[in-house]
DNA sequence: GTACGGCCCTGTTAGC
DNA sequence: TGCTAACAGGGCCGTA
């Protein structure tokens, strides 16, 4: 499930070999998720960034191709020879003037295709309201925790809504909790909570970032490969294994439709609602 | 405006 | 062995 590490994997991949090309052909599937992808035909692709999740396609026409991974979206690219047509999964795929296409397949279709006028995401409300990039420095504890203070909502729901910071998704945001001990169902923190909690985001993604991205599953880079920090993980997906700091099994627990894996004895107890 | 539940999707896994 | 139900979850939308 790509996450802000993941997607900057797949973003360095693509912005190595796809910008100067022109796009002379496309197709999608139905869906309006990913419909307008065909629009961008006849562009060329200036630059491939990213902005949270979101993979942002410059275009040289002032429009900007958007592909969110959802849960499955994975890209790749073949030359002309080995392109055999869309496959059961493929969602959208672009074919290049020297002859490669661009494949997007996305299993369970939680992606999402858009094309814009460059930086008007009005029709992509996450987006548009997307909070601060971890790595920029206008991300400061400071900034957190008066992101985190400004609603009565649980933190990690506030995490997932990308608003306080963007790029977090449930793998890193129950790791950085876990690293700055903070319970994620909390709904308030101190400052000294929100200084551990920015460190810890920080961490978590950078780790992940170091190690390509985390494959539980299905999450693929450009060529193929896999992530190396399922490995690395301390809390996600470690339900009744022992703590790394305290022993004490780890727990899990669902809140707003999330599955949230906490250590009940160094997060500190789970509160009454 | 805010909080929260439900929906979209389909492969995998657990349970019977 | 084979079937069914539960589960995974990011983003969006409807409702209270």
């Amino acid at each position: 499930m790509p996450e802000l590490p993941e997607v900057e994997t797949i973003r360095r991949q693509l912005d190595a070999v796809l910008p100067g090309a022109r796009i002379v052909a496309a197709g999608a599937h139905p869906s309006a998720k990913f419909a307008t992808a065909t629009t961008a035909k006849g562009a060329a692709i200036d630059a491939v960034r990213r902005r949270g999740k979101y993979l942002l396609v410059d275009l040289d026409d002032g429009r900007e191709l958007i592909v969110h991974l959802g849960m499955t979206g994975a890209f790749s690219i073949a030359t002309g020879s080995e392109h055999g047509g869309p496959g059961p999964y493929t969602r959208a795929w672009w074919e290049l003037d020297d002859g490669r296409t661009v494949v997007f397949d996305d299993t369970r279709r939680f992606g999402r295709i858009a094309v814009v006028d460059a930086g008007d995401y009005r029709s992509l409300p996450t987006l548009h309201d997307l909070g601060p990039e971890p790595f920029d420095p206008v991300f400061t504890p400071k900034v957190l925790w008066e992101a985190l203070r400004s609603t009565r909502r649980r933190l990690k729901t506030q995490l997932l809504s990308q608003r306080p910071v963007a790029g977090v998704g449930n793998i890193y945001a129950d790791e950085a909790f876990w690293s700055a001990q903070v319970h994620p169902a909390r709904r308030t923190l101190t400052l000294p909570q929100a200084e551990r909690l920015h460190a810890g985001i920080v961490e978590a993604l950078r780790q992940g970032l170091d190690g390509g991205g985390t494959t539980l599953r299905d999450y693929r880079g450009v060529d193929g490969s896999r992530g190396e920090n399922q490995f690395r993980l301390a809390c996600y997906g470690r339900r009744g294994l022992p703590c790394h700091r305290c022993e004490a099994p780890l727990e899990a627990a669902v809140w707003d439709g999330r599955t949230t894996t906490f250590c009940h004895r160094c997060q500190g107890p789970t509160p009454r609602r």
